[in-house]
RNA sequence: GCGCCCGUAGCUCAGUGGAUAGAGCGUUGGCCUCCGAAGCCAAAGGUCGCAGGUUCGAUUCCUGCCGGGCGCGCCA
């Protein structure tokens, strides 16, 4: 195959035609040929194919009036095998009308380019992308499901658009909160051999952690069972009533979930560590497999522990220090954000010693950009916005070029079920998790509704939607006309001697037929867009054009299919039209691959 | 109070410094002796939150206000 299959700018007619019009502006504006010109569809079809308003734009800079300088561009133009018409038209917009031949241009470009059709040309840059990152104390929720999905198509249509990417998961595997696990894990176990003490409000309550205690008991019997009431609530205080809510309450509950921590590793021994060890796993693998399931995998899984273990947190610390980024004060090391546009400065190493979750987070970025990465792409929450500022201020600190960072919000997610919001509060353990909304809706629709909106917009995912088979439901819309199309190829194959090499022998074929159907030229236009598509979605990170890109697709090809029967008797069209329907067939499958979101074959 | 995001059709949402602002749902009315009706065609529906400013041109960019969401820990 001599054709290249990544480099669209040969063939795209804006592409084409931005080098037709340069080369009459350099004629007509000698000095202002360097003006780059952009091709846009006009929104209006009647006012043709393609426009540029480089007269309208740069008129001013001419010291001439618009339609003079578009007059004077037309006065140059040559003829061209796919102009039909070259008009002006309004205050000085210059509106190009291709030939129908130029429109059909694309189908025998996507017949050999099969599943790299859309690809962007290869380069050199490598990004990391690190998505979901969520605490491994418990089941994914809906909310991690949302950034997954982003995280997971954004990877895959940077990959498609030409990036090398990295898709990495950070395990907060380091911090108290899986000490908490640990011991509420630890307390349901003692509970199933009678040693029972109040279940603290504040630890995790769902029903996961019972299950991990059962787990334990099966495979370990009573070893684990160190520890009586008494032993347990040495020195631990009261647990306040549970009716109150105020500061000092809460203060208090996590005072008494500090002592029993720590009253459990004093009983466990080094029993500790290996329990601390079993509940990661456990909460890791669930994870792994939940996500796995959904389509969604990651290179590295990468451990925040390991950065104290290679002195990783230490170092990146010093290097503040040495940098004269660090104070002291209230016996606190403290980072100089404010030096660097945050709002007030951060600890970063507590008095008692201990490194905070932020000091982490500075070794990981720097790690990060150690490992070489041209782009570093964070996936967030929105909650977690107000973070970004003192990130971007310790990447500055340590003399790293923060162009190349950014983060991403994904907004939460809200789930409505016969039309009335699903309440979710992470604190009573009243979560829906990813697991059940994928068992419920499916994959494919869970995947499609995730990525429709933009990322940064709420979302309001509609369950009864998602599971509806009818054209409400625009997976179903999408997939339904990839499987027609599949179907009308399988009744085309029943009666042909040679099923083989069907994209070959389609992509040979004479397209003049389609020239008179207005519906399959609009659909041609539309499969030609799709590189472009695939370039904006990647550069703007917003996959969900090309959700809607599909459905638009989809639209125009049931359109056609209503208006223009494919399998007529007359050998020539029937294969134009069979073209056309391939071509159709492999843009759905690529932009569906993309997604996440299957393309079946029949449904 | 400060910071970030968002106000577009009855609902859920796209969209762009350009020409008459779009889609789906919902509503109303049509289309299967014919490749998949999970489809198509048509109608109706809007002061693009409000007020200024920049511009030849603003729904888009800037400022202020009104309304909604989120965040402002030596938590992670």
């Amino acid at each position: 195959m001599a054709e290249t299959t990544h480099d669209w700018t040969h063939w795209e007619p804006q592409h084409v035609l931005a080098g037709w019009l340069h080369q009459a502006i350099t004629a007509a504006f000698p000095d202002h040929a360097h003006l780059p010109v952009a091709l846009e569809r006009p929104k209006d079809p009647s006012h043709g194919d393609w426009a540029t308003t480089w007269a309208l734009v740069h008129a001013k800079a001419l010291k001439q009036n618009p339609r003079a300088v578009a007059e004077a561009i037309r006065r140059e133009l040559t003829p061209h095998p796919w102009v039909a018409e070259v008009t002006i038209a309004g205050p000085g917009f210059l509106n190009i009308r291709l030939t129908p031949a130029a429109k059909t241009a694309v189908v025998p470009k996507i017949l050999t380019a099969r599943d790299r059709f859309g690809a962007g040309k290869p380069r050199a840059e490598r990004v990391q992308i690190e998505f979901v990152s969520a605490n491994p104390t418990g089941p994914l929720h809906v909310g991690h499901g949302r950034g997954a999905a982003y995280g997971a198509t954004l990877a895959n249509v940077m990959a498609f658009a030409g990036w090398q990417v990295t898709r990495e998961y950070y395990v907060n595997d380091a911090g108290r909160q899986m000490d908490i696990l640990t011991l509420s894990t630890w307390l349901r176990y003692l509970a199933l051999f009678g040693v029972a003490i109040p279940f603290p409000k504040n630890a995790y309550q769902g029903q996961y952690v019972v299950a991990m205690a059962e787990t334990l008991k099966q495979a370990h019997g009573a070893r684990f069972c160190t520890a009586t009431a008494e032993t347990l609530l040495a020195g631990v205080p009261e647990e306040p009533p549970a009716e109150r809510t105020d500061d000092d309450a809460t203060q208090q509950r996590e005072a008494r979930l500090d002592a029993l921590i720590a009253n459990a590793k004093r009983l466990l021994g080094e029993d500790y560590a290996w329990l601390h060890q079993f509940v990661l796993t456990e909460q890791l693998g669930d994870c792994r497999d939940d996500l796995a399931e959904f389509g969604v995998t990651f290179d590295h899984w990468f451990s925040e522990q390991s950065l104290y273990d290679t002195g990783l947190v230490a170092r990146a610390i010093e290097t503040l220090e040495k940098r004269g980024h660090l104070y002291t004060q209230d016996g606190a090391k403290w980072f100089r954000a404010t030096a660097f546009g945050d709002e007030k400065d951060r600890v970063v190493q507590r008095a008692n010693g201990s490194y905070t979750y932020f000091a982490s987070d500075i070794a990981y970025h720097l790690n990060k950009f150690e490992r070489g990465f041209d782009r570093v792409i964070d996936i967030w929450g929105a909650d977690h916005h107000g973070y970004i500022p003192r990130v971007r201020a310790a990447l500055a600190a340590l003399g790293l070029d923060t162009s190349r960072f950014e983060v991403l919000l994904v907004q939460f997610a809200v789930l409505y079920r016969n039309g009335e919001k699903v309440p979710m509060s992470t604190r009573a353990g009243e979560f829906v998790t990813l697991r059940e909304l994928r068992h419920e809706v499916g994959n494919d629709a869970a995947r499609f509704f995730y990525i429709l909106r933009k990322s940064d917009q709420h979302l309001d995912f509609d369950l009864d939607l998602a599971k509806r088979q009818s054209n409400d439901n625009p997976v179903y819309y999408v997939q339904y006309a990839h499987a027609r199309i599949a179907s009308v190829l399988r009744e085309w194959l029943e009666h042909e001697p040679d099923g083989a090499a069907i994209d070959e022998r389609l992509s040979a074929a004479d397209l003049a037929p389609l020239e008179t159907s207005p519906a399959a030229l609009a659909l041609a236009q539309r499969l030609q867009a799709f590189p472009a598509i695939i370039a904006t979605a990647a550069e703007e990170r917003a996959p969900h054009h090309i959700a809607f890109y599909l459905k638009a697709v989809a639209a125009d090809f049931h359109a056609w299919y209503n208006v223009d029967r494919i399998l007529v008797e007359d050998h020539a069209v029937r294969l134009a039209r069979l073209a056309l329907a391939r071509a159709t067939q492999w843009v759905l499958k690529n932009g569906l691959q993309l997604l996440g979101v299957s393309a079946p074959e029949r449904m």
